[in-house]
DNA sequence: AGCACGCCGACT
DNA sequence: GTCGGCGTGCTC
């Protein structure tokens, strides 16, 4: 009789205890008894010794043969449950593919291929000429056996079937073999671009890091060719027989981002996104782990994908926030891959036009290396900015007199011109002309957005919907008034003031879906458009060569705002725009409206960029006590009663006051903290939600007094009642 | 998080 | 008389 560790997937910060009659391997599921059900758990550790082993059930059955959970991913799980304070079962259950979550077996299973018959093979290809489909697919099945379903949908079923009954073809259940370094088949490179010199700097330092651990910050202006440096760089590792994570932005994963990788080295590239079937990320999981895929490029959870031959991390534009996972468990890939990379001893690359705060800090103290690529490619010039002051001008739609001339000049010169404003919607609220009444959602206290293309409003916290109403609910006047700008309004005053131009508008409301969008950015390279109005979905990744002129109307906001990371992230939006526009023979530029055309921010980042503002950031971070020179967590605590959310959180606050008082060997190290306050936003879907911020200089002491408060704050006789999470490195304070 | 147990209101 | 409301407490 052995005891054996298993993370049972329950939102708990413990293992459980079961017994077995052998010791079995760590990382191989398991099919326990949990309370009145059956769970699927994770071998943690064999043969423990336990006190009490009066409540000790028996393991049920053992699903693997070999564990899903390597050494390493292990390894990596330990330090997520342990740095983030979250519960080990759960954190197992994010790192697996769902279906494996469920028990279902990790080996691949059996799928209904076509392959060629012996008739097929011998078939001379006239017999054919007169159906050239049936032709090319039976040509495609004769090079090799495909997967029916697919080759049903590359060629029509009708195709297919058509060629079965001529015996031509035949299906048959085959289990898909994989084979590590499969990639070594077909590896050949094509052509590829002589770097220029601050390109082969780069990819020479990476050069000399294979095979260690190292982290670099490639900091290169948007088109310098931080792509072309990935190539690169990662090519010898390939030809070795080593494998590439790649991590990139949830929009960032384009087709063409796909295809560029496999056309440069004739290879198949794992993806991994969210829009993948279960079956569909297993298969890539399956291909990773056995070494057959040389290249994975995924979002944020694909730092989980299981490698058989690391070679190295790759993430690009890893200032994105959509490395960071904002719920569940809060954990940024980015520094995640630092953690894998450091266990595989393999390097890891971090690309961005615009660096978070926090990797810069990393790169100019030297804990980094820091790559550089200033120059734009071929002569290309950047985009120059400019501050637009819009005070005491008449404004129309959200554009002041003195844009809208500039926006007269590009637009008869024949140019395009990009809008940028940050809400989707006609306008953020619609309020009574009479009584000033404001129509609200009730679950979120907060203004319905006008939607008027539908004719109704929208909550965009908690995405309800309700008819546009008639009249003031206060005071029944029929005179109601929208108030700010949104998308839909910028677009509706352009189409007045612009009649002969034509115009789209680019936002989730607009684009519904991957193929829209990409549908969309190839009109516009085709210049079937010429004003473009649209939101953050337009600073991200694609590229348009004809425009001219980027106009950015509100930027007033992110100045005053209370999360201290707004700026940052309004320099870096503002910079990864004005990247979008212009080319060599059309140099681009940009206008920034605000009423505040002197604010030291604005004219750093405008007259300075990016790379300036960033330091000078990082300077006012540091003499603020603000990340990355301090640590910090949030605990958030959000309930149907505002005051018991907030009575949690009180207590949270003495609990972490006095745990850290009792440890004596910290004893002096409190942690500093600002709250409970409520949330930016305050309520979201009928839950008042606060936080309550703890921070400090030293990380250490900081998670220690939060690892003594845990099994407290979890006995607190209010933590039952109210929903409350714990977010270490805070992004989002919203 | 589930899920069961448990103790009080309106129903065939 | 019971079906069912969701408070409380436990899960190796």
């Amino acid at each position: 009789m052995v005891f054996i560790q298993v993370a049972v997937p329950v939102p708990l910060r413990q293992l459980f205890t079961y017994s077995h009659t052998d010791t079995l391997q760590s990382g191989v599921r398991v099919k326990v008894s949990f309370g009145p059900r059956q769970l699927v758990g994770i071998v943690i550790e064999s043969g423990i010794d336990i006190d009490d082993t009066s409540k000790i059930k028996a393991i049920n059955e053992v699903i693997d043969s070999v564990p899903v959970i390597d050494e390493s991913l292990r390894k990596m799980a330990h330090w997520l449950w342990q740095y983030y304070h979250h519960a080990p079962g759960e954190v197992i259950h994010a790192m697996l593919p769902v279906p494996l979550r469920k028990g279902e077996p990790a080996t691949p299973s059996p799928a209904q291929y076509i392959q060629v018959t012996p008739e097929g093979r011998t078939t001379d290809s006239d017999s054919l000429s007169r159906a050239p489909k049936q032709m090319a697919c039976l040509e495609a099945v004769v090079a090799s056996p495909l997967i029916a379903s697919e080759a049903r949908k590359t060629f029509s079923p009708a195709v297919v079937k058509a060629l079965i009954d001529k015996a031509l073809i035949e299906r048959v259940d085959i289990t898909p073999e994989l084979t590590a370094q499969a990639w070594l088949d077909t590896f050949d490179i094509g052509e590829k671009p002589v770097p220029d010199k601050e390109q082969g700097v780069a990819i020479a330092a990476l050069n000399q890091q294979h095979g260690t651990f190292a982290i670099s910050l490639l900091e290169g202006v948007t088109g310098s060719g931080k792509t072309e440096v990935y190539l690169q760089s990662i090519e010898p590792l390939l030809k070795a027989g080593k494998q590439v994570l790649i991590l990139v932005p949830e929009i960032g994963l384009t087709p063409q981002t796909v295809s560029r990788f496999e056309k440069r080295f004739n290879i198949p590239v794992g993806v991994l996104h969210s829009q993948l079937t279960d079956a569909a990320r297993l298969s890539v999981w399956q291909r990773a782990r056995a070494g057959e895929l040389g290249i994975i490029i995924g979002t944020r959870s694909a730092i989980f994908t299981p490698l058989k031959n690391p070679g190295m991390i790759i993430v690009d534009e890893e200032h994105d926030e959509s490395f960071k996972q904002q719920d569940g468990l809060r954990y940024n890939a980015r520094d995640l891959a630092a953690m894998r990379a450091k266990e595989h001893s393999i390097p890891l690359l971090l690309g961005s036009a615009t660096p978070a705060l926090e990797t810069l800090n990393n790169a100019l103290t030297g804990r980094f290396a820091h790559l550089q690529l200033t120059r734009r490619a071929a002569g290309a010039q950047s985009t120059k900015q400019y501050l637009l002051d819009a005070r005491d001008q008449p404004i129309h739609y959200g554009i002041s007199e003195g844009l809208l001339t500039i926006m007269r000049q590009h637009v008869n010169a024949g140019n395009q011109i990009l809008v940028f404003v940050n809400r989707r919607g006609y306008a953020p609220a619609l309020l009574c002309h009479h009584c000033g009444t404001t129509a609200m959602c009730k679950r979120c206290d907060r203004p319905y957005t006008v939607h008027k293309g539908q004719n109704r409003l929208q909550c965009h916290h908690c995405g309800a919907t309700r008819s546009m109403p008639k009249e003031c609910e206060a005071c029944h006047s029929h005179e109601m008034v929208t108030a700010g700008t949104g998308t839909e309004q910028v677009e509706e005053g352009l189409m007045k003031l612009f009649p002969d131009a034509k115009h789209v508008r680019i936002d989730s409301d607009t684009v519904r879906g991957k193929d829209k969008l990409h549908q969309t950015l190839d009109a516009i390279n085709r210049q079937e458009h010429q004003i473009l109005v649209g939101t953050q979905i337009l600073s991200k990744g694609h590229h348009f060569p004809h425009v001219t002129l980027v106009v950015v109307l509100d930027c007033d906001g992110a100045l005053f705002s209370a999360d201290f990371r707004a700026p940052e992230k309004l320099a870096q939006l503002v910079t990864q725009l004005a990247g979008r526009a212009g080319r060599a023979s059309k140099p681009g530029e940009m206008w920034l409206q605000t009423h505040n055309p002197h604010h030291p921010l604005l004219q750093d980042l405008v007259n300075n960029g990016y790379a300036h503002f960033a330091r000078h950031a990082l300077m006012e971070r540091k003499a603020s006590a603000l990340p990355p020179y301090i640590s910090q967590f949030v605990i958030r605590a959000e309930a149907t009663e505002s005051s018991s959310a907030y009575a949690f959180l009180q207590q949270a606050r003495g609990v972490l006051l006095n745990s850290n008082a009792a440890n004596t060997s910290l004893s002096g190290l409190v942690p500093q903290m600002t709250g409970p306050f409520p949330c930016l936003i305050e309520k979201r879907q009928g839950r008042f939600r606060f936080m309550l911020v703890c921070s400090h200089e030293k990380r250490a002491p900081l998670h220690n007094a939060l690892r003594l408060a845990l099994p407290y704050l979890q006995g607190l006789p209010q933590a039952a009642k109210v929903r409350w999470s714990v977010d270490i490195d805070p992004t989002d304070f919203s």
